[in-house]
DNA sequence: ATAAGGGTTCTAGTTACCGGAAGGTCAAGG
DNA sequence: CCTTGACCTTCCGGTAACTAGAACCCTTAT
C-alpha cells in the first residue's frame, strides 16, 4: 500500500506517518524502485494503534512505550496499567483545573452586563481592582 | 524597578517579560545608561493583568486583545464578555472530551488485572482486538 | 504526449516560553 | 583600587507534534 491509502484507511495523515518514521516511532518501510513507501497490513495495524492511543491523549513518547510493550509478548500487564493510571491522574488534575477556571470565568461573565457600556467587572478583576 | 524586582513582584519571569516585549505584548520600557530596563508601577500592573489572564488559560493573543480593551476607556463590555464566553465554551468542550477519555481509560484499566501476567485488555483495545 | 493526481525531500512556521553562553554593570568589602 | 557575586544584556537553540508549502519526480489514463 502507498502512503496515501494507508492515510485514508487509518486516518493518520501522510505527513504524520512520515513524521512518525522520522522520529523512529514506526520503522522505515520498504520502498518501490521509484522510492515510494510500501506498507504492510502489520504497519497499518500499528498506525491504528497509534491513532487510538493518541486520540486518548497519550503523548508520542508514551505511545512509543505502549507500542514497545504491545510488541513484547512477555510484558507484565502491570506496566501498561501503570501508564494508564498515570494518565488518568493527569486527566483528573486537568479537569479539576479547568473546572476551577470555569467557575471563575462564569462568575465574572455573569456579573458583566455585556452591553455597549464600558464598565466591566471582568477587566476590573484582571487589573486587580476586584471588590 | 529592574526586571528582576518586577519578576519577583509579579511572578512573571524575567525571561517572559523580555519575551512579551519582543512580541509587542508590552511596550519597551525606558533604559538606564547601562541599558537596564526600568519599569514603572503601571508596567507592573499590566504584568499582573497578563499573569492573571494567562493563569485563566487565555492565549497570549487573547491577552493582547483583552489588554487593548482594558486600555480603551470606551470599549463595550460586550466585547470583553464575548471573549470570555468563547473561552468558556472551549473549556466546556475540553472538559467533556477529557471526561469521555477518562471513562474509556477507567474502564480499560479496571479490566486489566495489572499483575506480572502479559495479557492486557488495554493493549488489546488499542490494537483493535476488543470484545 | 500530456495532464491529473499520486509520491519524494527539505525548510520554515506554529505556541510560549526555558536554558545556557558570552559578556557588561553595580554595590559592597578587603 | 580591585575583586566578587549578583545582577543585567543579547543571542542561539530547543521543546511537542506536527502542518504548509516549495521544488521536483512517478504513475496512470486519455
Amino acid at each position: 500500500m502507498n502512503i496515501g491509502e494507508v492515510a485514508a484507511e487509518t486516518g493518520v495523515t501522510a505527513k504524520s506517518i512520515r513524521y512518525y518514521e522520522s522520529i523512529n516511532l514506526i520503522p522505515a518501510p520498504e520502498r518501490t524502485d521509484a522510492g515510494y513507501r510500501q506498507y504492510s497490513d502489520r504497519d497499518v495495524q500499528i498506525l491504528h494503534f497509534i491513532k487510538r492511543a493518541r486520540g486518548l491523549g497519550f503523548s508520542v513518547a508514551e505511545v512509543a512505550e505502549l507500542l514497545s510493550l504491545y510488541q513484547d509478548r512477555d510484558r507484565a500487564s502491570a506496566e501498561v496499567k501503570g501508564i494508564v493510571e498515570a494518565r488518568l491522574n493527569e486527566i483528573d488534575q486537568k479537569i479539576t483545573e479547568l473546572e476551577s477556571i470555569r467557575a471563575t470565568l462564569r462568575t465574572l461573565a455573569d456579573r458583566c452586563h455585556g452591553d455597549d457600556r464600558p464598565d466591566c467587572p471582568i477587566l476590573d478583576d484582571f487589573a486587580g481592582l476586584s471588590n
